[in-house]
DNA sequence: ACACATCCCGGAAACGTTTCCCGCACGTTC
DNA sequence: GAACGTGCGGGAAACGTTTCCGGGATGTGT
């Protein structure tokens, strides 16, 4: 553990009997005389030399890292968005830096204005809501943001979106379509984002399908959890038994309700047909296997990420917005 | 998005009417001349002044962040620690890098030696084998590393471990507590660290218990996957209808067997009894809910991140082993 | 053979901080 | 009132790179 001071790039000039600056060069790529570049990789090799990458940081001005915020790294949509987002940096030798805001708006600010510390070239932003304050602090970030999630069209930023609303009705089609006709809707909290679109999309989904008489009595507004979604399941089934499909705002919830549905003695998918929302590993592993709907979480990663390269690669062009389609994955929840 | 360039420490002092070193000094409290600060940082104010975190580390040596480096964030264990790594690093200051390795050895080896390149403080690091190469780059970082996982005893380096054999064994005590006599166990690859030591545990279960006649005709080996789990399970439990309780590796391959255990029309946990391992979220969501132990991958993740800020503080009292004991949480699936 | 363009390499400045060192003003003590 | 200690603030160096600039050597065309 000999705590030894790293060789700099003077010891390798001095070794390699050249000047800094050729040693930068040849590292760097700039020189043509292959003499050189051989020499010096041959003293680099020697003195075991490891260029600074802050020192570099502090001359380009540029740092090699880009920032991921989004409230919990815990949520299976963001995670899958990570998983994506990662790799994709990585290939163009960026690190990730993870920002998990909680769900505090003030830390998610905090993000924001933190940029000008240029720590990072650039950030991939989830804002759970989107302040007046959050509009002002991505109008004058130094570095270039891509904000995954609704954003006022007036903000100039690079935006990508999921259409859950669309990806709700979506499925309410494909309930109806397979012969469903009392389908019940268990929400997240209305005053969200993904909240409201879910809701909007439900009821257009009746609205297409001619089920549009069907008032609010089979929804319900709960948390997007497991346990929320199961307690309210059981509630909604006990007072409306004629309810023959459940669209879950989430997966979390949909497993609930296929949980309280087995308490209830009901069959899935004979008496009642579930469907939820995000098509995450869950969707897969719980029984009977659920049909849910792809927000393209990993692929609105994987594109934020690429809008993110193209902006550090010093394209300006206007502010772009990609809206990923859902797509419906039917399992046996819904057969 | 006028590209103004930042204000530097010389314009606050020019505004301030003082010298840099007085700017410095007053934003780092290291000045008594309560006058001076107030002045400083109205200048601050003034003209929106930011520090460079990257002139600051270049002068300072030290970063402020911190590196964790995995297999796959995908995998539950890892997003657990995370979870917790990362509030208890930035309650101190530290940011988090992200760096999923993807089951490249080669990779992790890249994640050793660039810790050279000093972007970062600190390391916290579970490889997903330790070869000799490992143990000799760990010997020589400039940085501290925390190692989550098995570590030769003469390695030194802190070294926060679960002990999934304990673990396994004590699944395994449960299980034939409960009355089962032909305990299954279907395992990841005996050539991982993890495979091995369930393994183990499993077998001095079976011996704790007196069930050590068994031999290795009721295990198998195959992927730590949902599918692997029930591919694997359904052919165990047809080539073995004796079979009474089955242990998974993980939660995902008990839940694939719980899977298989349904379409085989047995059930659980009246015909057999299923354990898991890892308790994640899975476990709680399943059905029937699984029983599992718990490996405190949480607690790892904290415990790793509190060692590591222990060391970052400039403590360098021997390397320390914590052991995380494991926990066995019964549910339905085998109650 | 001379002028000129071209190419390489070394010196030095710059990036934006922190901190060492020193001079100076001030307060204290005799 | 002079000598001394104390403390505060300014100048400058340093952290480790990249890059601008200029000088010398080399090559080319006439």
């Amino acid at each position: 553990m000999t705590q030894r001071r790293r060789p700099t790039i003077h010891e390798v000039a001095k070794v390699a009997g050249v000047s800094i600056s050729s040693v930068s060069r040849a590292l760097n790529g700039n020189t043509s005389n292959a003499d050189m570049v051989a020499r010096v990789n041959a003293a680099v090799r020697q003195v075991g030399y490891v260029p600074s990458v802050v020192a570099q940081s502090l001359k380009t001005r540029h740092t090699g890292q880009v920032a991921f915020a989004m409230e919990d790294i815990g949520n299976a949509a963001y995670l899958e968005m990570v998983r994506r987002i990662q790799p994709t940096l990585r290939d163009e030798g960026y690190r990730l830096l993870l920002h998990s805001t909680g769900a505090d708006v003030e830390d998610e600010l905090g993000v924001l204005a933190s940029l000008s510390q240029n720590y990072v070239d650039g950030l991939i932003l989830c804002p759970l809501r989107v302040t007046d304050r959050h509009v002002e602090a991505l109008r004058q970030t130094a570095v270039p943001v891509v904000v995954i999630g609704l954003l006022p069209d007036d903000v100039p930023v690079d935006n990508v979106r999921a259409d859950s609303r669309v990806g709700a009705q979506l499925a309410v089609e494909h309930l109806a379509e397979a012969g469903a006709r009392r389908i019940a809707f268990i929400d997240g909290p209305l005053d969200t984002v993904p909240g409201r679109a879910r809701y909007d999309g439900y009821r257009r989904g009746l609205a297409a399908t001619g089920l549009s008489d069907q008032t609010d009595e089979l929804v319900r507004f709960t948390d997007f959890q497991f346990e929320a979604g199961r307690r309210t399941a059981r509630e909604l089934l006990t007072a409306h038994p004629e309810v023959d499909a459940v669209l879950g705002a989430n997966d979390l919830i949909a497993t609930g309700v296929l949980h309280a549905l087995r308490e209830l003695g009901r069959d899935v998918p004979g008496d009642v047909r579930v469907v939820g929302m995000d098509d995450t590993p869950l969707a897969a592993t719980s029984f009977p296997p659920l049909s849910s709907v792809s927000l393209g979480s990993a692929d609105r990663g994987r594109i934020a990420a690429e809008l993110l390269l193209r902006r550090l690669d010093g394209d300006d062009a206007p502010p772009e917005r990609v809206t990923v389609p859902p797509s419906l994955t039917v399992r046996e929840s819904s057969r």
